[in-house]
DNA sequence: TACGGAAATGAAAGCGCATTCATCCTAGGT
DNA sequence: ACCTAGGATGAATGCGCTTTCATTTCCGTA
């Protein structure tokens, strides 16, 4: 335990050099069985674990991916995660799980492991450059990274963006993967409208900065065109943030604004303020989806628990995961080509459940 | 893109030396600032991110910490994700969803970056070593690296073993945690016994060589005993997977075996196989809890879910993965005092629902 | 204005491995 | 037995950074 063994102890201990050391790992074929097999007693009597730092200095590669993710307590995530009761707490994936989980695997199957890293917000040298100094490439979720620091690191080694649309001031080189927010924003709306036949509709939107929830409502909007519907040029409500909280207050606002006139299905930009919706509905006395249809956006498990269950649009968080993966590997493979940058938009899908007046249908 | 800069790169366009331009990185006080300035401009320019390999070879220390888990298409685990709808396979955690979680946050706390792989059961050089390598300490869960290798790895770093007994025959000098299995299944079963006043109860055990599994019917076996029941040396049935078609099938022996003297309660030793067993009940017109209770232990999601909800023992995964960080920070602290092997065991909760005969109690 | 000590900086020596290139064996051919 | 082509091995160098240790620069002070 005093000081680890390295290549040179080994060397010595079976009478070889370092050179054939390094190969038995390495290139193991390119040694005499007799040779390789000195060495390997050698390296189990000495409880030898080659460095890796060593190693990708030498070699200059990690075998490793990175995932950088904002911090939990940030005010979105945190609400998502208090949204349970205490005791569930541990029970849910939260994105950033479901992603992780995605890229594991994805990576494992190239042999690559990952490493994981939700950034301190504040932080001066943050935990990032740690990461970015310590892989082959790495994946970074929307806002999670400076657009400056992203621009320096991106110079070095791939990067790839997740969810959330291409920053236009960011970095123009940087390949992103998306989930198709307007088409399943759209998707959702028609259902409401041709398969349910309501026609007042409200939506309530997201945080102002959020392009994601501004894509939601350019889905919505297209639906309602496409409807011969009025087209709004904004959402209803427009909450400062998308937690069960503001969607209850957003849900207030629209009937005390409404009247008589109240609508028969509100869409919300997320599940979480749809769910609080639903308590705030409840309180009130009007019941869905038949008073009123209501339907969110994410496809978060309590989605499925609450009563009645939310009709929502599904983010293939897990995929996202494994795409990531693949393309940095894919950038990592034909290096040198500096290709042009790839975007990708994955399908979502419409999750039909009571809360928009289909019938308790699977899902 | 073409050569990534180098601390001499910056050193020579900012007219310093290499080592000033280290000191800006790690300890930028002892750097004055209009030299501090001038390096990050530099920096800026260039594109510079410090080498994590470099910088770990030269202090070696990587400031990151790893995991280590089975593969998911083990079939323990396969059978978990398989349990649940084809659609709410994203949905829910598996347990090394909620170690990784835990460790994350805890590393997070201490400054530490989390490196995970799934260990492929085969490969030769396993990625272990290659965490092992790069890493300042890690977690294993329990069997998911050979015992042999582990023995050599701990002596070059700490590892801390998570999740399953100490194993007698492995390394001795590892950390390990666990939770607390006997003590849960005792009062489970003193539960069943006592509050529910059954008496003929049946155990239904779990895979030979699961040390966790044989620690959850001793504690069932002792609890027995301390209520005057009949000790069983062995449980009633022991099928070979511990998945829901296993528990299916277990039930279906014990009902034919038992004929008329049908068990009024059955445990199982994990919640995957009283799910099974449910399904099975179901099916031959059995009540439950009314004709037979059932229990699980885990506490996983899908045993909220189910008709009844599955009474259980919730296990504190995501405690283990923070305390695991803990133990190793402190190991990392404390170097070169080769402190006694520590052993925890974390505590469990019974959490009782329907499926004992308990009334809808939250949880 | 000059002096002492602290703060700032530079020079150089590794950290542990991969990797040419050169050297040495080994085996096959005649 | 002798020569040669290849395969196995060794020597040496560098990967990019941290870290003493020595040196220089700076400040306040006499």
């Amino acid at each position: 335990m005093s000081s680890t063994p390295t290549v040179y102890d080994v060397a010595e201990r079976s009478g070889v050099s370092i050179a054939t050391v390094s190969r038995v790992y390495r290139n193991p074929d390119s040694v005499r069985e007799a040779t390789r097999e000195k060495v390997l007693a050698a390296a189990r009597d000495l409880g030898y674990v080659p460095s890796g730092n060593a190693r990708g200095l030498a070699s200059r590669s990690t075998g490793v991916l990175g995932l950088c993710f904002p911090d939990y307590s940030d005010p979105d995530t945190e609400s998502e995660a208090a949204a349970a009761d205490a005791d569930d707490d541990h029970a849910f994936m939260l994105y950033s799980d479901q992603i992780i989980r995605g890229m594991e695997r994805a990576a494992r199957r190239h042999g690559y492991a990952l490493l994981i890293a939700a950034s301190l917000s504040g932080g001066p040298e943050s935990l990032v450059a740690k990461v970015a100094g310590r892989v082959d490439g790495f994946a970074v979720l929307a806002r999670t990274v400076p657009t400056e620091d992203l621009e320096v690191i991106s110079r070095r080694l791939p990067v790839v963006m997740l969810a959330g649309p291409r920053d236009p001031d960011g970095p123009d080189h940087l390949d992103h993967i998306e989930v198709a927010n307007a088409d399943g924003q759209r998707a959702l709306t028609r259902h409401l409208i041709e398969d349910h036949g309501l026609r007042r509709l409200a939506f309530v939107g997201g945080v102002e900065d959020s392009p994601d929830a501004q894509a939601r409502f350019d889905g919505y909007a297209a639906a309602r065109q496409e409807a011969g519907l009025s087209v709004p040029r904004a959402p209803d409500v427009r909450p400062e943030l998308m937690t069960q909280a503001e969607g209850a207050r957003a849900v207030e606002a629209l009937l005390d604004r409404a009247g008589a006139e109240l609508p028969e299905g509100i869409l919300f930009a997320n599940d979480q303020m749809a769910i609080g919706a639903l308590h705030a509905l409840e309180r009130r006395g009007l019941r869905v989806p038949e008073d009123v249809a209501v339907t969110g956006f994410d496809g978060i498990p309590l989605g499925r628990l609450v009563r009645p269950a939310l009709t929502t649009v599904r983010q293939p968080m897990r995929r996202l995961g494994e795409e990531a993966v693949d393309l940095l590997v894919h950038r990592l493979g034909s290096s040198g080509t500096a290709a042009e940058p790839e975007s990708r938009v994955l399908p979502v899908d419409v999750v039909r459940r009571e809360s928009c007046g289909c019938g308790d249908v699977a899902g």
